[in-house]
DNA sequence: CTGATTTCTGGGAGCGCTCCCAGAATGGAA
DNA sequence: TTCCATTCTGGGAGCGCTCCCAGAAATCAG
């Protein structure tokens, strides 16, 4: 770097305190309103770091405070997953402005493969945060293990894959909603509904299948057959498609996973000859702002609120780091159907 | 913050120093691999430093170098756009591999109205980064004319609204992909063609128009009354591209200066009965990985390389941290053309 | 007016690190 | 051997801040 010419040189507090006539102990207190000021002399520091433009070294406070004021986003998560999906996005820019409401600075981290993992952590042991929030939807991500020996107060986004006693989280009720979806088509007369489902080394897309076979029995129907793995693309939502098409002619209607692979089941079904809803309704999981209502026909799916959840992380966040003593559980949000013209 | 136990007590520079039997300065100098320290002392502070588990102390150590080893990436625009917008995430993401490869922390910052402006400012001029990555594609906006009385270096994404000049930034061409655009529709037989512009306080949306006017004109044909505005989104596409239809029956081709605005003239085009690519053909711009390839038919699409344009914008920006006097001004990318079955 | 409280202030120490500088060890060259 | 350059090391200072503590000033009870 270099050297500062002597005009771009940072007004310090002492600086302040000079220029307001009081020591740089009462501008402290001033400044961080702190009991036992005087008001006159509060008035005078204010004005002095206003008319000097102060604005105080955060690397000077956290040294000796031991709080950083930041907080780390983690999203482990391969890249495409993370680019294609909305979601991410929301949980991105709902988590700034909740943590920044709180005075808190965000601090993105993205883990794309096992090789980012030490680097996460090291950097996470490193005392550059003060807590985190971790999406690691993954199953067998190692992540959450590593993150498990760390002295770092952490609230989890969605079930961890692995080790969940013990674990603050914030998750939402994918069974309910797979529930939903088959309960709304069957209150449509349909009877013959397959699934794609997500890649069941995720929870959340187990989740999903397992209330989809939940709805299908408890109407007395017998799900045998009528399920197809995915893994969330749109490319494996056709795949399937076809593949429960071929096996199933009477299909007549379908449940995706996720609104991409619904997208997907879409073009298999359009592909087959079938009608939507016509000969087969669609609904899809996410209710994706920007997906689901551009679809054609608008993609009847099941929505969360992922504000809401980060919300909640950040509240349990903020209590841990005020020192309370909460019990580490998972809260479980619920889902809506969003109903539109695919079933 | 509750008092820490003597146990979760972090090994400090000084810790590591004992344990190996050298000095503090040595350790050091051994851990940022600085010239003349023995590799016998190396090793063994090495050694040391993984035997206690020691990772530095940031904000002493950015307290005394007066870097922070963080760059902030702000976008400012309205949340919607962020949220829907896969250019972001991809930026985002992109964002955080640059960086993190050069061993920089990434700070998110999201700028959603004037409100947050103040806020912005005060943290960039606080010193809690080095630098800073800008998106501000919004005419008028009063961050970038805020920015520059900061001394804080800075590379903007895209053409920045105001004060081009004296500028750090990286931008795509977006009139050459207008130009792009109409020229394969020429190509392919269309003359009636029409556009939906993006909002034209955006530099980028005015200069696709631009390119859309200019390749009419170089075809000679007059683009009077064959351009009506649209703001980015879906219902602005399908409104616009109804009135371009009212006003021009035989049009035989759309230009729209976003994915989802397309999204939106394919919506209208069939309501109104025209066939896609039969009677009208429609190309979109962005090229969005989700949305173009799942439309019905697949978008042809401009297609931009955000990557591309993070990897220019991060190496600007280090070459100004690390002193270097670089010349300020726009980095043109080229666009390419995407083609799929809508046009 | 005195003495005990309460409110307010300034100086000193120290957070963990890097950098400067003086001096010790080492290695050739004369 | 002696001398000088080179390589290596440790101590001290100080980055800008907060916090502790002693003491000054103001307030109040008797």
């Amino acid at each position: 770097m270099p050297p500062r010419s002597p005009q771009d040189e940072r007004p310090t507090l002492e600086d302040v305190a000079a220029y307001a006539g009081v020591s740089r102990s009462t501008a402290s207190r001033a400044l961080n309103d702190d009991a036992y000021v005087s008001s006159r002399s509060r008035a005078k520091v204010l004005d002095a770091a206003r008319d000097l433009g102060y604005s105080p070294n955060q690397a000077a406070r956290s040294l000796v405070t031991r709080r950083t004021g930041a907080v780390a986003v983690v999203l482990s998560e391969p890249e495409s997953k993370v680019l294609d999906d909305p979601y991410f996005a929301t949980v991105m820019h709902a988590a700034y402005r909740e943590l920044s409401a709180t005075g808190v600075q965000m601090l993105l981290m993205f883990v794309d493969s096992r090789e980012d993992v030490p680097r996460t952590i090291r950097f996470l042991d490193g005392g550059h945060v003060d807590g985190a929030l971790v999406f690691a939807p993954h199953r067998g991500d190692p992540l959450p293990t590593a993150l498990r020996l760390l002295r770092l107060p952490i609230v989890f986004g969605g079930r961890p894959g692995t080790g969940r006693r013990g674990v603050h989280a914030v998750d939402f009720d994918n069974r309910a909603g797979g529930r939903l979806a088959v309960r709304h088509l069957l209150a449509a007369g349909r009877r013959r509904i397959g699934t794609v489902t997500g890649m069941l080394d995720h929870p959340a897309a187990a989740d999903r299948l397992t209330g989809w076979r939940d709805a299908l029995e408890d109407a007395g129907l017998d799900p045998d057959g009528l399920s197809e793995p995915g893994d969330f693309t749109m490319a494996s939502g056709d795949r399937a498609t076809a593949a429960l098409l071929a096996r199933v002619p009477d299909l007549d209607a379908v449940f995706a996973a996720s609104d991409m692979m619904a997208a997907g089941a879409m073009r298999a079904l359009r592909g087959a000859g079938r009608a939507i809803p016509g000969d087969v309704a669609v609904v899809g999981f996410d209710d994706h702002p920007a997906l689901a209502p551009a679809m054609n026909p608008p993609l009847t799916s099941v929505h969360q609120d992922p504000r809401e959840q980060i919300r909640q992380m950040v509240t349990r966040l903020m209590s841990l780091l005020a020192g309370d003593s909460v019990h580490p559980d998972t809260t479980i949000l619920p889902v809506t159907l969003a109903v539109r013209d695919s079933g």
